[in-house]
DNA sequence: GGCGCAGGGTTACAGTATAACATTTTCTCT
DNA sequence: AGAGAAAATGTTATACTGTAACCCTGCGCC
């Protein structure tokens, strides 16, 4: 984990160096602000946020990667919290269905969701180079994430019902970091 | 494949029930349409499309449905065309890489181009009733196709290398059916 | 106390994909 | 035509991803 080829981590605030999503930025605070959103929307919904579903998101959003199911799988075996496939996929189930976190579909792997709050359509860019992850917000209700799209189901009369809006790429850390 | 649920086939052109991307055309002249870009393609960029290709890619505009890569094994065994999983997946790779099929990432399935002839950035609408699939035409050079992802991409100086825009719903055939 | 239900444990398996190596075909160059 | 290189295909084995089905426990509720 701390040999990521994730540059950009200068300003000394967070303890390891985990990626953060192409930019710096106070971590600490951004997994502080999450769980809290988190917290506040399962207790306005009478969800249950159980100690192993609270943990995972942890994990999640230690990095602003993206993490395979079987990569969580093993973390929750090292901390006692799940021994089988089932329990990770039921996990990730539970964030993904509330919004909590994403499933990021060409990567078969999911991230934790760093606008918990909102509802919104996610989209996300992916750094094939350092694998991190960063969602743009869009709120629902307003102008739809994708012109095209929209564009076209209105067009055939198809009802959307959910999206998938990725980017793969290089980051402007890893850009920078190639031509040196 | 016959007993698919796929409603709408009315022009009487087409042989069988095969489904047509939620609206009535003349498949044969579609599927001839392909065939012919793809074949130009190929002898003016030196791709071989050898007989296992050129039957996949045949199987894939069948129907504008995505398939399983087993599924498409599955045809090709049947065909004595290759019995083992790299075969299959060989020649998606094949017809992927080059344009003339995509795979929809949020399905872990292929479906068959439907302009091949041009460069383009692809967008699809699935139905999960039919499992139909439509692709948007949207040229490259233009304006890309979704004005969300480049603004991110372009605010984050991200360098988008490939796109995955997929939308799952309903299409207006089904939706009919449903309400019916 | 009994009931219903969500959460979680466990086994077994289904579905997706690729590494690695052998063989054959095709191309190219002389 | 023949040698050598490159592309395509065949084959075995295995890794990775995901789920069905069943059981059991703990908790709220009448």
């Amino acid at each position: 984990m701390s040999s990521d080829p994730t540059p950009g981590q200068t300003n000394g605030r967070r303890p390891t160096g985990a990626p953060v999503g192409f930019s710096n930025h106070d971590h600490g605070l951004c997994v502080a602000d999450a769980m809290a959103e988190v917290e506040a929307r399962c207790a306005a919904e009478g969800l249950r946020l159980t100690p192993v579903r609270r943990r995972v998101l942890e994990i999640l959003l230690e990095s602003h990667r993206a993490m395979r199911a079987y990569e969580v799988l093993e973390r929750m075996q090292a901390e006692g919290l799940g021994a089988q496939p089932p329990a990770a996929y039921r996990v990730l189930d539970f964030l993904t269905t509330n919004g909590f976190a994403h499933r990021i579909e060409a990567l078969n792997a999911f991230v934790a969701c760093t606008h918990p709050g909102e509802h919104h359509v996610p989209a996300f860019l992916h750094c094939r180079i350092c694998d991190g992850v960063v969602e743009t917000v869009t709120s629902v209700g307003s102008v739809q994430g994708d012109s095209l799209l929209d564009a076209a189901a209105q067009a055939a009369g198809f009802r959307i019902e959910a999206r998938t809006v990725e980017a793969h790429g290089i980051c402007s850390i890893c850009r920078a970091a190639e031509e040196a």
